[in-house]
RNA sequence: GGAGGCGUGGCAGAGUGGUUGAAUGCACCGGUCUUGAAAACCGGCAAGGGGCAACCCUUCGUGAGUUCAAAUCUCACCGCCUCCGCCA
C-alpha cells in the first residue's frame, strides 16, 4: 500500500497511474471517506481526552461516575460510526495499486516491450517435433492421468527422469543464486490470512487464485514470496546488508487452464518453485531488481533455453509491483506452432509490500523507514521442463539434457533414450 | 492428549486498579575527557495517528468485557516454555 497522506496529496498522479494500469478504483469515494474519518476521529479523541482528564482529576467519585458514564456513552456511539467509515475506507485503500516505473509502458499485456534475448538462439528443427506431453509420457517422466484421478485436472505425477529433473533443476538454481549471497530457505507451504493479504494476495472471494483450508485461518501459498517476506512482518530488520533468500516451496494456484497453449503441465494447480526474495533499503531496490533479472538470465542461458525478456506494461503489473520483468522461454510445440511461454517474473515492490506487512529498518539517521521488497523466480519447475524437453528433443525422440544439469543427474539420465 | 507457567519498548527485565507510556540494564545517538580508541562521567532515546502550534489520542500477544479509571481484574483466542503421556 501507499502512504495515506501521499495518496491524498497526489490524487492526479494516482488517477493517471490507475488509468495506465487499466484499473477501476473508487478514489474519490476514498478521499471523501478519509475526510469523514478524520472529522469523526477528532470528535472521538476530544471525548476521550475529556474522559481521561476526568478520571485523573480529584473530583468526588460520585461526580466522576456520573459524568464518566455519560462521556463513555457518547464516545461509544461515535466510535461505532468511526469503525464503519474506517472499514469502508480500508476496503478501497487495499485496492489502490503501487506507483508505476517510468520505464513500464502504459496499457495492457499486449503493450509489454520485448527488450532482450537470451544467448541461446531458437533452434530450427528438420524433423516433425513433438510436444512435452508426448515426449514426457514416452520417457515415463509424467503421468497426467494419475494426477487427475487422485487430485483432479491440473495435477500430475513426475516419475523417474521427471522427478529427478525437478530435483536437478531446483538444486542447480539454488547453487547458482547461493553464489550471489542468497540464503537457501525451505518455508511452510501454508500461511495465515493476514500475511497473505499483506503480501498482496486475495485469500477469499471471486478474485482469489489461491486455495484456502476450510475450518482454518490458513491458505496454501501461491509462492514462497509470501512466507519469505511474511517471515519479517512486524519486524525492524537490520539492512546494513540486504536480506537475500533463495526460497524453496510448493506453490498452489486454483486458476483453471484452458486452450491448447496451456495443455499438459503449463498451467497446473501445484508446482515446486525456487524463488528469490530481496529485502533492502529503498534506494538499493532498482539495483537489486537488475540483479534478480541478471540471475534469471544466467540460469536460462546456462540451461540453453532460448528466451526473451519483457518489460511488463502497467496493465499487467501486480498491484504491489512498481516494475516487472518477465522471461519467456521459447516452447517449440506450444499451441501447435511454437510460442513464448512465461517462465520467470521479477518485481520491484518498493515499499508497498513492506508498508502492508510492517517491515522497517533504521536508516543512517536512526529513523525507522519501510524496507523495500523484491522477488524473482529462479526456477518454477514445470515450465522450464516443457522448454527443456521440447527444445532438446532429437529426431529419434531422445532428449539430450542441458550440460548444466549433468552434475545434478545420474549419468544414465544425461540422454533420455 | 493431561498438568502447570509465561507473553511489557531494538534486546533483557521491573511493574497486580488511579501522578506508569511504563523503573533498571544493554544497545544506539550527542557531549566531556583522550594523540586516537576504550573506560568513566553528563545528556538524549518507543511506535502509530491527529493538530499551524501548544498539545491531544491510541498501543504492554490479539479480541471482547468489568470500571469514573486497566499493563494490572474477567472471558475467549493465538503463541511460547516446563513436566507427564504418546510417538518417529
Amino acid at each position: 500500500m501507499l502512504d495515506r497522506k501521499f495518496i491524498l496529496e497526489n490524487l492526479d498522479l494516482l488517477k493517471t497511474n490507475i488509468a495506465n494500469r487499466g484499473m477501476q478504483v473508487r478514489l474519490d469515494e476514498f478521499v471523501q471517506l478519509e475526510g469523514q474519518r478524520k472529522a469523526l476521529l477528532q470528535q472521538v479523541e476530544a471525548l476521550r481526552a475529556e474522559a481521561n482528564m476526568l478520571a485523573k482529576s480529584s473530583a468526588a467519585v460520585e461526580d466522576k461516575r456520573a459524568k464518566g458514564q455519560q462521556l463513555k456513552a457518547e464516545e461509544a456511539a461515535l466510535t461505532e460510526q468511526l469503525k464503519t467509515i474506517e472499514a469502508q475506507a480500508e476496503e478501497i485503500y487495499l485496492t489502490i495499486p503501487n506507483l508505476t516505473a517510468p520505464e513500464s509502458p502504459a496499457g495492457g499485456e499486449e503493450c509489454s516491450l520485448d527488450i532482450a534475448r537470451g544467448k541461446t538462439p531458437i533452434r530450427e528443427f528438420d524433423f516433425p517435433i513433438q510436444d512435452h506431453i508426448t515426449l514426457m509420457e514416452r520417457h515415463k517422466m509424467l503421468n497426467l492421468a494419475a494426477g487427475a484421478k487422485v487430485a483432479g485436472s491440473g495435477f500430475y505425477y513426475f516419475t523417474g527422469a521427471g522427478a529427478l529433473l525437478e530435483l536437478a533443476l531446483t538444486r542447480f538454481a539454488l547453487d547458482h543464486i547461493m553464489a550471489s549471497g542468497y540464503t537457501p530457505v525451505i518455508t511452510p507451504d501454508l500461511v495465515r490470512d493476514d500475511l497473505m493479504v499483506g503480501a498482496g494476495f486475495v485469500p477469499r472471494g471471486n478474485e482469489s487464485n489461491t486455495y484456502r483450508l476450510e475450518g482454518y485461518d490458513l491458505n496454501l501459498i501461491a509462492t514462497s514470496e509470501i512466507t519469505l517476506v511474511g517471515m519479517h512482518a512486524d519486524e525492524v530488520v537490520d539492512l546494513t546488508q540486504p536480506i537475500k533468500y533463495a526460497g524453496l516451496s510448493h506453490c498452489f494456484r486454483s486458476e483453471r487452464a484452458h486452450g491448447s497453449a496451456t495443455r499438459g503441465i503449463y498451467r497446473v494447480h501445484q508446482f515446486t518453485k525456487a524463488e528469490m526474495v530481496v529485502i533492502c533499503k529503498p534506494e538499493e531496490a532498482e539495483d537489486f531488481h537488475l540483479e534478480l533479472r541478471r540471475l534469471e538470465q544466467e540460469i536460462y542461458d546456462a540451461l540453453e533455453i532460448p528466451y526473451r525478456v519483457l518489460e511488463i506494461a502497467a496493465g499487467d503489473l501486480g498491484a504491489a509491483a512498481y516494475r516487472k520483468f518477465d522471461l519467456e522461454a521459447w516452447m517449440p510445440a506450444r499451441g501447435g506452432l511454437g510460442g513464448w511461454g512465461e517462465i520467470t517474473s521479477t518485481s520491484n515492490c518498493q515499499q508497498f509490500q513492506a508498508r502492508r506487512l510492517n517491515i522497517k529498518y533504521r536508516d543512517e539517521a536512526g529513523k525507522l523507514q519501510y524496507a523495500a521488497t523484491l522477488n524473482g523466480t529462479a526456477v518454477s519447475v514445470c515450465r522450464p521442463i516443457i522448454a527443456i524437453v521440447e527444445n532438446c528433443q532429437q529426431a529419434d525422440g531422445t532428449i539430450i539434457m542441458p550440460k548444466a544439469l549433468q552434475p545434478y543427474l545420474p549419468t544414465q539420465y544425461w540422454v533420455l533414450k
